[in-house]
DNA sequence: TCTCCATCTTTCCATTGACAAGTTCTTCAC
DNA sequence: GTGAAGAACTTGTCAATGGAAAGATGGAGA
């Protein structure tokens, strides 16, 4: 990989880094592609070559972010709660991209790159929620539970809603939550 | 109130429904303070003399959010179920506010309306989770389920990422799922 | 009626997103 | 090894935006 000369050689990549960094100081408007390029140390006019758009540098984000999500799930295996704490892990090693993949009107969400991924994901979260439930009855609404549970959990404490020792670690905190459903 | 002449009359109230109009079309960057005046039918500078700024906008938005949650909260009563169905209510009767509520980054979180509203509708809450769990052995994590739990739904549900017939009404689906929790 | 001040307008500038056209480099067929 | 084709990037440009500054308007109270 060169970084130097005309071409830069790993541009989209830097690109997406450097958007992560800045959407992660400033907030979902606080950055512009021209700030982008500017860290990139390129012209104004490359990011677009890439993206197209501000709004096709948030698709790639949001790919990558179910990409990610999937991956992190698959490592957790079928169990329901280690499925929840695996959710929170993500989300909270990846709250840019976890941020902007459940924000749809910001990208394209019918990108091909974003639906193969949202699927991937998809499929791995339904496998979690039949783990718990042998029953097909109700199966759906156990596994919206989950979700529901898990993504609040981690939006609320992205959010900062949740008061929380300031290094407390969300997974470990997530825990005794995530049980509340399983657990009476 | 007057529309016409010099004094609008009520630009405030006038540029917020705007907003919430833009944001709602459009998503949380698809609008701009200018094209709100347009709307409002005032100047492009005077949405800032009652907001400051674009954050200011958001600030005003997100307090008028936590009130609105308050309110709603309050109409429920201190039932923890419905409690959580009341936060499905809100959140998709005022999506928008309800959206900008949970991303501090956009506006000033430490304004003091918006800290006020905020505690109010974080007392109604807690006291919902307290009818919930009589002893107060893990009832803050009792809490923090409920809350999860609604929170994450109503995200999921906004976010269109629960497949739901498309005429489905957001409380009764989630009736079922909150339930989840309560019983077993 | 006079004065103060909240409300709104006009003017201005740096920044941005997006597009068009041109330049540099790489790759690959022959 | 060479030359054509295309990918990667630059330069130039324009309308739109956010925000600040300074001025105009009119309402409300003394």
């Amino acid at each position: 990989m060169r970084t130097i000369g005309y071409h830069h050689g790993d541009l989209r990549r830097t690109v997406l880094d450097a958007a992560v960094d800045a959407i992660g100081e400033s907030g979902l408007d606080g950055w512009s592609l021209r700030e982008l390029a500017r860290r990139a140390g390129v012209s104004h006019a490359a990011p677009a070559h890439h993206f197209g758009d501000k709004a096709g540098l948030l698709t790639a984000l949001a790919a990558e972010g179910f990409d990610l999500l999937a991956d992190t799930l698959k490592d957790a295996g079928p169990d329901f709660l280690e499925a929840g704490l695996a959710y929170v892990r993500f989300a909270t090693a990846h709250p840019v991209h976890f941020g902007v993949m459940f924000q749809p009107k910001l990208y394209r969400a019918d990108d091909t790159a974003v639906r193969h991924a949202r699927e991937r994901a998809g499929a791995l979260l339904a496998q979690g929620a039949r783990a718990a439930e042998a029953s097909p009855v109700g199966s759906e609404n156990t596994a919206r539970a989950g979700w529901s549970i898990a993504h609040g959990f981690a939006s609320l404490w992205l959010a900062g809603a949740l008061s929380v020792p300031p290094d407390a670690d969300p997974v470990e905190a997530a825990r005794p939550v995530l049980r509340r459903l399983l657990e009476r």
